[in-house]
RNA sequence: CGGGGCGUAGCUCAGCUUGGUAGAGCGCUUGGUUCGGGACCAAGAGGCCGUAGGUUCAAAUCCUAUCGCCCCGACCA
């Protein structure tokens, strides 16, 4: 048992700490709020944005960078994303800093700004501005642009990953010319955001959109893919916005249309954060670790070798050899040999995504090697010993649920490999499901939705008509929120467990973080 | 911003009540014995006790101020 993690059982929110630190994903940095992303941890983000980035060319999407500083008026164009945003900003008011006369040794801020910039909580505005002067005529739509950057909000409570106030994320800005195109583009960037959830990261999502309350200041409609959590509370993992014409009134995006009138463009927005790196760690690690899913994973594969004397340290190194050989092939084996290294080797299983094999040859002992690899999630390790070698097969050992398997090396190839990888994010998909299905309880009237909210956790379907001073109270009652409202209805009609009134509304209450 | 708690070695903390030369465990370095799931022994490096005042012969310890952090709530991807 992991001596440096406390289980789930005892306390989740130190257990997610744990894991994180254990893995080396991520660090408290000296400003509050702030998070350091480590190499581990940065790992994932990259695959995210490797497998997303590639998802979003495929739907016709390009790349763009707008700047981090927005005019501070900007913000107040939009009624309701003022309202939303303008409680977080931070705020730049300065030019530099000068010696403080008053406080010898310290500094002070000078060159007051006429207008004071804003660091982007989210970037509609300025894009928005931008469009607005690109433009023209239907023949300017339309417009399909991502941008991948930082973005700041002054959270008040903060957590790893899940809420930090400077966060990393993709934001997806377009622009078109009728309401349906931009419907069907909100739509299909949900889409994408849902398999890209269950396909790249094992984690099965809700696709759903949003309550008025809970939906993105300034849209029309707010589209969502929620997760369920191991403590069966929620987590909203990527939201997609139909503005509407909200966003082009306040900026001007009008174009020349085919009917040569002047008409106001309908946009959409969609994200995904960091905070997907969370997700991954909360649905599927365990109280031994992190456990990476396979298309994710930085390193696919660990080999721990073990051996007494210099004699075998060069038997077990020889048969190391070729499992890698028939893993990456005779040219990677030399390459990797000329790259500068630690103790450490590192071959490319797939130069295509940059996913590795390692050899840990670190002078330290072969339990000591396990239990890095186990909590740095690894999918598979390989242990060759002496024994081994003899009877010319090795140690497999699965992460997820940590059985083992002896294995001829004769078996070994990529194919092989990528079987097992494809094993066992299956595996995981399918059991991060079985726990959101089983954790997702229907409830017919208030006092049960109360229940379950209290003693059970996880999602609770039931009949709703949404309704703001509604939720509001069964917020304050039981602390859950509306999550989404599913997109798969079952079309049957049932009386709404707040008013009592028929309707045929089903919605998904939980905790959230 | 309300309510709690805490600032002492890289980390987790003891010492403070009742002032008197700075401590432990983990981690780190070196050497040896080890090595198939977190080894052991020995030696060693590492601290303006958050910061600034005050009381005192003497302050990590008492007093005052200040800064910062963590937890619980309100806000949120």
């Amino acid at each position: 048992m992991a001596k440096n993690i406390k289980p789930r059982s005892e306390d989740y929110a130190q257990w997610y700490l744990d894991v994180i630190k254990a893995a080396q994903l991520a660090d408290y940095s000296p400003v509050r709020g702030c998070m350091v992303i480590r190499p581990e941890g940065f790992a994932l983000w990259e695959g995210i944005q490797r497998d997303l980035d590639r998802r979003f060319k495929e739907t016709g999407h390009v790349n763009a960078y707008f700047p981090l500083l927005i005019p501070q008026s900007f913000l107040a164009k939009e009624a309701q994303h003022v309202e939303g945003f303008a409680m977080e900003c931070a705020i730049v008011t300065h030019t530099k800093l000068e010696k403080d006369p008053t406080k010898p040794g310290t500094l002070r801020p000078a060159g007051p700004l006429e207008e004071p910039l804003i660091i982007r909580p989210t970037s509609e505005t300025i894009i928005g501005h931008m469009y607005a002067q690109w433009i023209q005529s239907y023949r300017d739509l339309p417009v399909l642009i991502n941008q991948w950057c930082n973005v700041m909000r002054w959270e008040l409570r903060t957590r790893l990953f899940l809420r930090t106030s400077e966060f990393l994320w993709q934001e997806g800005h377009t622009a078109h010319e009728t309401a349906e195109q931009a419907q069907a583009e909100t739509l299909q960037m949900l889409d994408v955001y849902a398999d890209f959830a269950e396909q790249f990261l094992a984690i099965p999502v809700i696709k759903g959109y949003k309550t008025e309350s809970e939906k993105f200041p300034g849209a029309d409609t707010t589209y969502t893919i929620e997760g369920l959590m191991q403590d069966g509370k929620a987590l909203q993992c990527g939201t997609s916005h139909n503005l509407g014409q909200n966003f082009a009134k306040a900026f001007d995006i009008k174009f020349l249309g085919r009917d040569q009138q002047q008409a106001f463009c309908h946009t959409t927005s969609w994200g995904v954060s960091t905070r997907m790196i969370g997700a991954t760690i909360m649905a599927h690690s365990d109280d031994e670790g992190l456990i990476t899913p396979p298309h994710v994973a930085p390193n696919v594969v660990a080999i721990v070798p073990i051996f007494k004397t210099p004699d075998e340290k060069a038997t077990v190194s020889a048969f190391i050899e070729k499992i890698l050989v028939q893993l990456v092939g005779a040219d990677e084996v030399t390459a990797a040999a000329k790259r500068a290294g630690s103790d450490i080797a590192s071959f490319f299983f797939d130069k295509a995504t940059g996913q590795k094999i390692v050899v840990d040859w670190r002078d330290s002992r072969p339990g000591d090697k396990q239990y890095h690899w186990e909590q740095r999630g690894v999918p598979f390790r390989i242990e060759v010993g002496p024994r081994d070698v003899a009877g010319g097969v090795f140690v497999l050992k699965h992460r997820l649920d940590r059985a083992k398997a002896i294995t001829n090396l004769t078996d070994v190839s990529p194919e092989w490999l990528r079987g097992l990888l494809k094993d066992m994010h299956t595996k995981l998909l399918d059991r991060a499901r079985a726990f959101r299905d089983a954790n997702t309880t229907v409830a017919a009237s208030y006092d049960e939705l109360k229940s379950i909210v209290s003693d059970k956790g996880g999602f609770v379907r039931c009949f709703f008509k949404p309704d703001r001073a509604a939720e509001a109270k069964i917020k304050e009652e039981t602390k859950a929120t509306v999550r989404c409202v599913p997109l798969a209805q079952s079309g049957q009609k049932g009386k709404c467990i707040y008013s009592g009134e028929e309707t045929d509304v089903e919605v998904l209450f939980a905790l959230a973080y």
